[in-house]
DNA sequence: CAGCCGTGTCGAACACGTTCAACTTCTCTG
DNA sequence: CAGAGAAGTTGAACGTGTTCGACACGGCTG
């Protein structure tokens, strides 16, 4: 069980790339056959982490099914938490790809940002069990996993850039103030949803579903007052407290 | 190191009691002797846990340093996360304390709900670190600590009763439909500051205090708006959802 | 071609949380 | 007072995530 012949990988040349960037885990591979361990490792994980859970899966379990030693899955991610970075970032590209047809389709606000929150829990949604279990590690503000990590920064960014697009392409008229503020507001409200999905037990979901449906009118009617001459005040109110919040 | 004499314990005779309740682990103990290793395990853990952080902290170091065996600690707390459960009852407690002072003085609703999130944040601070730490555990939804499981009911209720404390003891009108669900509703929100709190990393979470001051009376402003006849039917849009929201 | 070195790979070893079967201590029953 | 049985206590052992020193491969320099 211990040994095992050498890797029948009839592999395909070598494009050598000699970019030396120094760090193992975390950085990217530097040789063609690093790349194709690094994805096998990764794809027997994520498949793993579907299937078993994420607690379930252990890191022996992993390399076994990729036929590759512990230290290896270690040389090439850092820890059993950055293996859920990746997912995060294989989840934010369906993400977009899934918005883009109602992106191109809506021009309404509203209709956008409801399409938007939904492709986003469409996108999780095959990986509600697994997602629960590992939700606590990017919930621990020092973890590298957190939202509002450095690393999480590039995710982070793509995110906030959708929600963007979702407000500019839309016909709604914003107070140019809100305005700059508003695609990181929406991009909390998504996180919002996503702590609500996490813990929704309703089958399918459903009540996430009807949180969005339900949230999405109101978000759109308080953006719609932020003009309203009265309400000014409050706004500038709400703005100078969240840019002072922000870190 | 392995060796110990028989613990030092003058214990003083022996209350007697006969519940059997059954259990061990989660279960109270029957006997004083058991009630105050109990009480030491505990005092030891949660010191170590503010001393060196709850991951540095290791069940072996807190049976060692109790005088027990790591085994002993497990007949009292289930798990090492079930240790944390001790300290949210522990805060609970002292948050009451600290807010009933408050609640004593003062009659306006903003007053008294600014006063009971700082005495809050007060009963939370000397344990930042630490919190930041095991946050993460709370966070999962399957987690018994999680603030919304069954286990953590008892802590749950007496908070929102808190909240409720607040509410009714002010002079505030509330519209009655809003006034019953505005207790969970205030507890959420100090749910939202903890969250925030926990990220805080500003010194002395001085942002988590200017959260707090300026949160409040935007709250108050929405709490009396919500009586305006124009409103309603905003207020019964949001009551409606919070309702099917709830799970 | 020999040697070197960066890249990749290995698996034993470590510390941890947790379990469990055996043991001790204590109290109440007969 | 004997002993049964509950309550409490023990520490070795298990499986886990992670580390680390050693080794293999392969292309480049001399």
């Amino acid at each position: 069980m211990t040994d095992r012949p050498a890797p029948p990988s009839a592999d395909a040349g070598g494009a050598t790339e000699q970019t030396g960037v120094g760090g193992a885990a975390g950085g990217e591979p530097a040789t063609a056959r690093g790349e194709q361990t690094r994805q096998l490792i990764l794809d027997t994980a994520l498949r793993l982490f579907r299937e078993r859970g994420y607690a379930q899966t252990t890191m022996r379990g992993i390399a076994k099914e990729a036929g590759v030693a512990v230290g290896n899955a270690y040389y090439y991610f850092s820890s059993k938490e950055h293996l859920i970075q990746e997912f995060y970032a294989e989840t934010g590209v369906e993400h977009r790809a899934r918005a883009a047809g109602v992106l191109a389709r809506e021009t309404e606000f509203a209709a956008r940002l409801r399409g938007v929150l939904h492709a986003g829990v469409d996108t999780l949604a095959p990986s509600h069990e697994f997602a629960a279990t590992f939700f606590k590690t990017a919930a621990e503000p020092t973890s590298p996993l957190s939202p509002f990590s450095a690393e999480s920064s590039p995710t982070r960014e793509a995110s906030i850039a959708l929600f963007r697009d979702t407000l500019t392409g839309s016909t709604a008229k914003v107070d140019p103030e809100l305005g700059d503020e508003l695609p990181e507001l929406l991009w909390l409200a998504y996180l919002g949803v996503v702590l609500y999905w996490v813990h929704d037990r309703s089958p399918g979901q459903a009540k996430t579903r009807a949180l969005i449906d339900g949230a999405v009118p109101l978000i759109d009617r308080l953006v719609g007052l932020s003009r309203l001459r009265v309400l000014r005040p409050v706004t500038r109110d709400v703005l100078g407290l969240i840019r002072t919040l922000r870190q």
